[in-house]
DNA sequence: CAATATAGCCTTACGTTGTAAGATTGTCAA
DNA sequence: TTGACAATCTTACAACGTAAGGCTATATTG
């Protein structure tokens, strides 16, 4: 009856769990997150997770709650400013989490934390003179351009562009071919060139729609 | 030596293949479409695929750029009837493909109908007094739109509402609760009533971007 | 204090997945 | 007819999500 080492009795938790689980994914990518490697990376089995959470599909609707959370909308100043600095906020969560918008389109349920940022946002426009409509038009067409925008940067062609692969070699040579003068225009006089930054083209695109959703406000 | 009923040979092809396997997407979800199923409604064994495919990934990239190929955009034309032309195809076959757009975020290598499809696009902008800066800008905002409304489009909330789920349970009583009170407001005074159409939602922001990409283009 | 309940974790097992390796077959050329 | 080659099938394996039930340390109760 020798007791070894005696366990510390590290217990698990729901968040506990997410926030490994969400560490994997950022680290390795989303198809490296399996329940097995999930429980090896916390010192346990595989089926003590399924005390916690009741399926894989539950810890990932919480893993996107979680990184709405990291979405912010400031509480006071112009209604302008609040949305800009909303979008920017969104958009930072969504890259550094790169798997939550290829999750989003599988998941179901909104989940509460979705849903009252969702309602916020609402509010903003609600009260600051955008009719119910307006309201309806602008939410989509900033949250629209946000989600889209992170879509079109996680798979840029220019990032693959400099990849080594049996894809990569064909496309050289149909770009070598002079195929997609225009893509090789844009990416050698604007792209690659140094200073250019992609988090730039994101605002200036945001200031256009936010200019348009001044628009649809004063349209009524 | 018997020869039972002999077999019509009816041999397969890349594009048979993918063509199938966008059937059983579009029908079943892509959560349905693995390698068996796939062979078994080819009449086939899984391993059989294999000669046409090297790997299941390689047939999701060639799904993916056959929905590209849907995407048309009218070669004569004002460019800006050409380009809202194009979003509105664009729109239309990533939801009848609802699978794509959650695809494009994990696929790596781009593929030769959307590089062309890409350049054309640039192509139109160039031509039509869109500086680089300014054909970049456009691009990225106008696509960005599109890509995010379909993403917005295939998991709004408001789908989830009237389904019956535990989850539903909670968010119905956040709802009588009071809480959500701006998104009970939308739901009950604008989107729930009858003649709404998501799809006139698409366009009136679409507008919104091709005001704003006029502004880009005048600007230089 | 001892007895019992229970929450938390583990073991085993099943069906499904993508696909590697190699056998088998059907088709066409010589 | 023979041979070659391309297309298909058979078998097998490791990894996946998770159902069913067992074990054990901690908390609750008497």
């Amino acid at each position: 009856m020798d007791q070894p080492p005696k366990k510390p009795k590290n217990r698990l938790s729901r968040d506990i769990v997410v926030r490994k689980a969400i560490e994997i994914a950022n680290h390795d990518g989303i198809h490296a997150l399996s329940m097995r490697r999930l429980a090896k990376d916390l010192g346990v089995e595989a089926m003590s997770l399924y005390h916690h959470f009741p399926s894989k599909e539950a810890l990932l609707d919480t893993m996107i709650d979680l990184v709405f959370t990291e979405i912010v909308l400031p509480p006071k100043g112009k209604w302008r400013d609040r949305l800009r600095a909303r979008a920017i906020s969104a958009r930072a969560a969504l890259v550094r989490h790169r798997w939550a918008l290829g999750l989003m389109e599988s998941r179901t349920s909104p989940g509460m934390v979705t849903l009252q940022h969702h309602d916020a946002m609402l509010g903003c426009l609600r009260r600051n003179g955008f009719s119910i409509a307006a309201a309806a038009h602008a939410y989509s067409l900033l949250d629209s351009y946000v989600y889209g925008f992170v879509l079109q940067q996680l798979n840029l062609p220019f990032n693959t562009f400099e990849e080594s692969g049996e894809a990569a070699q064909s496309i050289m040579t149909a770009v070598a071919a002079g195929q997609y003068p225009y893509l090789v225009e844009l990416a050698t006089q604007h792209v690659l060139l140094p200073g250019y930054d992609y988090a730039k083209e994101f605002e200036i695109g945001l200031d256009v729609v936010l200019n348009g959703l001044e628009q649809l406000r004063l349209a009524n």
